[in-house]
DNA sequence: CTCTGTGAAGAAGTTCACAGCA
DNA sequence: TGCTGTGAACTTCTTCACAGAG
């Protein structure tokens, strides 16, 4: 299985499977099932066992996989070994709350700076981070940060990305409620909390 | 096309749908065709015509979508058209940052209440919003409350989940890294930010 | 001639089912 | 026997391509 294309529904998985992994490791499991880690995610063994087979021959017939491995191999995968460091541009509710968001930490990320233009957030500290001028930006470039997570308003948040794509950034989590142009090289992630609510309705049972 | 089951990802864009025709008719346009819209959401023009017309005929051949009829109609299918009230519960910053955030009322929600189990919460204000007791929640059944948002830790999020189902929610909007085991009648959308954020790396061209 | 509505073809993703290794 | 690894079948979603309305 090794020569195939691997899905994007798959990667978009890895992620789950090393939070369930955690889950059996902390209860001291050194081995887990297809089948067990299924009933943890609310996902079909198959699909598990189709995903893992992408990359490898993971587990063991007639025992399942180790976890300790599987976890080694899924953030080998993922490269989520080597820590990242990010910024966060746009200190508003929303960037305030992700800068205090210990889900980055878990997966090496590490938020050096953060920015805005507002000139009464400049200079204030949050969670021991200090905001900096969004116009000073430019000189990032030398510290290996390569990643930024976005918390603007939807109407800058294209020229914010032009900004740091210019000054080194590669990856990019975007909370803006818009489309990001960018080069090809450069990836971006985007959650759009208003786009999920607006469907929620949709499934409500008519009273 | 009246008579096919409506696919999930139909629905799952046409939130994104009335936020496109919403910047056409920031534009005074009346009128918009398939591919105009297409061009600004980066969507692909046969699938919003074929997403359409699951519901029937909305556009004129020729002419294109009347931008203020086809805003009516896909509210009405999502239901957004009745304001519905919500709970919040989790005042930490996540909670936080969600109470101040403008996209709910733009989909008619209104949230009425925030709850949380810390005593140092409970009782302050966040944005005119005061937080109450966690265990007090029980008494809102009758004030047509349906939806609800949480942001809590992943260790309390099911028995929070119990809780608000069992006082009469039915739709949740979630945060907490984890699964929720819900009856068939509550709705569930979930929001993963840790998730979405760990497969940023893979993308990442190697240095 | 323009742009929608939509079957048919194609692509992507999931489940089935079972061979095969421990 | 138990559980993985994986083609094949199936399902779901997207694009193609074009008939047909204005």
């Amino acid at each position: 299985m090794k020569n195939t294309r691997i899905p994007d529904e798959t990667i978009r998985r890895l992620p789950l499977y090393l939070r369930g992994l955690q889950f059996f490791a902390d209860q001291e499991l050194t081995n887990v099932s297809s089948e067990k880690l299924a009933d943890f995610l609310h996902i079909s063994a198959a699909l598990i066992r189709k995903d893992f087979c992408y990359f490898g021959d993971f587990g063991t017939r007639g025992v399942g996989y180790d976890v300790q491995t599987l976890v080694k191999q899924i953030r080998e995968i993922l490269k989520l070994s080597t820590p990242r460091k990010a910024i966060l541009v746009g200190a508003g509710n929303l960037g305030r709350a992700l800068l205090a968001y210990p889900g980055f930490a878990a997966y090496g990320f590490e938020i050096v700076a953060a920015y805005d233009s507002d000139p009464e957030k400049i200079g204030t500290k949050i969670n021991q981070t200090l905001i900096l001028d969004i116009k000073t930006l430019s000189k990032l470039k030398r510290d290996g940060i390569g990643l930024a997570i976005i918390a603007v308003p939807a109407e800058v948040a294209q020229s914010v990305a032009d900004l740091i794509i210019k000054s080194g950034i590669r990856g990019i989590l975007n909370f803006a409620p818009t489309y990001l142009s960018v080069p090809k090289r450069v990836k971006v992630i985007s959650i759009d909390i208003a786009i999920e609510l607006g469907r929620l309705p949709y499934y409500l049972e008519s009273e």
